[in-house]
DNA sequence: AACGTTACTTGCAAAATGCAAGTGAAAACG
DNA sequence: CGTTTTCACTTGCATTTTGCAAGTAACGTT
């Protein structure tokens, strides 16, 4: 299996400064967030997130994302104007990280989507294998 | 006098967007690696993080770190030029998304820091909670 | 008093971000 | 068929953030 392609130089071999540098931005993880659990899959679902991002901030945040692995880009085999982002297994095992952010937050803060925390604190290695179980399906589709 | 903690309009009410408009960016989480892995708690300390930050950008983000209540910043009583920087229980709690950051990276990607993804593989619940015991002695020896 | 430490700040160039408008290809409509 | 709409972007430009180098003020050491 190949893993990254020729890096560009990292500040540091560290695997935490790996993670930041590949998702430490304001985007990054919204992105993922919406294709994970909202199920966006196109350009258009994805500029419609509440956080209201701009069309070239999110072209880029794709294709980088695409290029760490994280997400796919294929033409729609029914509609040739649309192109379906997928997550990749990497982009899946973000699920964890996803949850501790959001329980984290909500643990110390007032913020909205109770019921997705509520979700996460209930069980959360449930919502993560249903997270996966649903994508697993997602690719099922696509290739049939 | 600090300055007032003006209300900083999210751009959304989800959990996942206020920690990302905390923790992202390229620096924060390396900041809270270093306080909470390797004991660091003053600015010169951590200044000498693996991936050399500048000057400004620590002291930023160690102001907004405190703004979020992440960090404390006391004045070292033996040390008057000194200020110790301390994990907050908020801070303390952001240890499992370190943790599946550290681990997500090592799953897919060669990275260095072996020791530590081990120990994060072997046991994670356990070495957050070495961490939270190891920062609960920092605090009382510092009331002592 | 002189000198080194410590925790910053300042000035400025370079890069990233954000907004508005535009482009080209494909589909939908009449 | 021609026109309009949808879709996934790109481009231009102003604003903001970052990064580097240098400076500074307070404290501690000798």
């Amino acid at each position: 299996m190949p893993k990254t392609k020729a890096a560009p130089e990292r500040r540091s071999g560290c695997p935490l400064n790996a993670s930041v540098e590949m998702l430490g931005d304001r985007w990054s993880l919204l992105i993922i967030r919406d294709m994970m659990l909202r199920g966006y899959q196109t350009f258009h679902e994805l500029l419609n997130s509440d956080e209201k991002i701009a069309t070239n901030i999110l072209a880029d945040r794709l294709r980088r994302l695409e290029e760490y692995g994280i997400i796919t880009a294929e033409p729609d085999s029914s509609d040739g104007r649309k192109v379906i982002y997928s997550l990749t297994p990497r982009g899946i095992d973000l699920a964890p990280v996803l949850a501790e952010m959001v329980l984290w937050a909500a643990r110390h803060e007032e913020t909205g989507n109770q019921p997705l925390v509520d979700e996460m604190r209930r069980d959360k290695e449930q919502l993560i294998a249903s997270v996966r179980q649903k994508w697993a399906q997602k690719h099922k589709s696509l290739v049939e």
